[in-house]
DNA sequence: ATGTCTTTGTGAACGCGTGCACAAAGATGG
DNA sequence: CCATCTTTGTGCACGCGTTCACAAAGACAT
């Protein structure tokens, strides 16, 4: 997924697997269904099917979180959600700045996804001084000028980056620079931060690729062709090469 | 990711890890900047640094595909482009449908991303009749009644999903009856599919709470004394109890 | 040629995540 | 109170991925 995979190994978590934690927002969502329907209680295995999960690591994810389930009854889904929302962090308001309001940022700014769980978006920015003042999603964009007052007057620490690649890395230096401790980043760049910042990232390119590689894994698995030559500028000499060509010391 | 995280264990790949997959783009985005900057050559090092990863996971990376570098030097950049994206199956044309166009589904097909390697935004799809003939990133939106007719046209392999998530598993299941066999799902739902059916998902809400969960941990590290003990209060008679503690959650 | 220096390619150890399989815990019924 | 049935919680083994550390390969200078 897509996602971010640029976090840090930080598993000091107090117990808890990055990979549980992973996991938890969409056993949320799955309880939040059940919930609404009013299902009182929930077996490990049903939950596990409508999460997409292995039952038995449904229940060894739920032990980290301590014992709340009942034995020959299931899970308390009420309490469930209650104990979920509160070890993410998701009792509390988390207000958010999206820097970058083009296409993708205007789109993030309208999702109701943002709002809807404990996140809130308290202000969108925009370097593009045309931009200063037009409403988006119901809410005026400000200036990449005001960027640090805007983030110590609202006590933001989450940010979202949706600027061009090349604006990412000075946006990213600002927030940080400004407070903010968490980013979750669009921009198809590399994004370097200092230790105790929390960068994941999305990267719509990057998950069609994959999707591309197994593509032409199922299409070609008999027609392990290799394509028209594109003119490989430089042939090499690669002497293992599982397909035998081998060229010579490359040119410069 | 996004990153993804709802793929099969398909690790039949033909011997190239799914973690290595994953880098590829990566590697190959760094190497694309090297190239377009005349770079000819760059050592492991250098590109282990630029991609954001360790240098023996690089080179490691690397042998899976094959011996590409010279000892003493380092890898020849253009050669190392066109083999990754050789393996990646870039240099091939893929046609993509978008399902769906929002806000999300609209910024996608304007996102210069999706064109910019070897994909190609074959139709915009949408339920709205009111859509249907709008252009959209200059190009009419279609209706989802000729779905299957223009999957089947355009030879489309790749489907990408952005409705609610309401309508996500109908559409998915019309995109696979139709012929898709990867899909990039930016709905928040757990699409369920056949085997030999690739699905990532990209979800905006999830990596949020993924961060939240890290920085609430952040902030309570200074009361973190306390909880170093083995937590012992297990509360028990929560269930459903003396109603004290509701939940504070939101649905949607 | 020979030696030195750089950088790759990889063997091996380690740690994390996953899933099986089962004992313990509690519900339920007689 | 005992027997049986359901479902949790987890010990354990296995496999994947990461990282270290080093020998081998080639470049380059003398």
């Amino acid at each position: 997924m897509a996602t971010g995979r640029t976090h840090r190994p930080a598993t000091r978590s107090r117990g808890i697997p990055e990979a549980t934690v992973a996991r938890l927002p969409l056993y949320l969502r799955a309880l939040t269904a059940l919930s609404e329907r009013s299902v009182p209680t929930v077996s490990s295995e049903e939950l596990a099917a409508a999460a997409g999960v292995n039952s038995a690591k449904l229940r060894k994810d739920f032990s980290y979180l301590g014992s709340y389930g009942t034995r020959g009854v299931g899970y308390d889904v009420e309490y469930l959600v209650y104990q979920i929302s509160r070890e993410l962090g998701l009792t509390q308001d988390w207000p958010v700045v999206i820097v970058g309001i083009g296409n993708l940022g205007a789109a993030l700014a309208n999702y109701g996804g943002f709002a809807s769980r404990g996140f809130r978006v308290a202000a969108l920015i925009d370097a593009d001084p045309a931009m200063a003042g037009k409403p988006v999603a119901g809410m005026p964009v400000q200036h990449t000028d005001d960027l640090e007052r805007i983030i110590s007057d609202n006590g933001v620490s989450i940010g979202v980056i949706a600027t061009p690649a090349g604006a990412a890395q000075q946006v990213c230096d600002r927030l940080v620079a400004a407070g903010v401790t968490s980013i979750l980043n669009f921009a198809p760049t590399v994004l370097s931060v200092p230790d105790g910042v929390d960068v994941r990232k999305v990267d719509l390119s990057i998950e069609l690729q994959i999707l591309a590689f197994h593509e032409q894994r199922k299409a070609g698995e008999d027609a392990a062709s290799d394509d028209g030559a594109p003119a490989p500028a430089v042939a090499k000499d690669h002497r293992k090469g599982p397909d035998g060509d081998v060229p010579a010391v490359m040119p410069a």
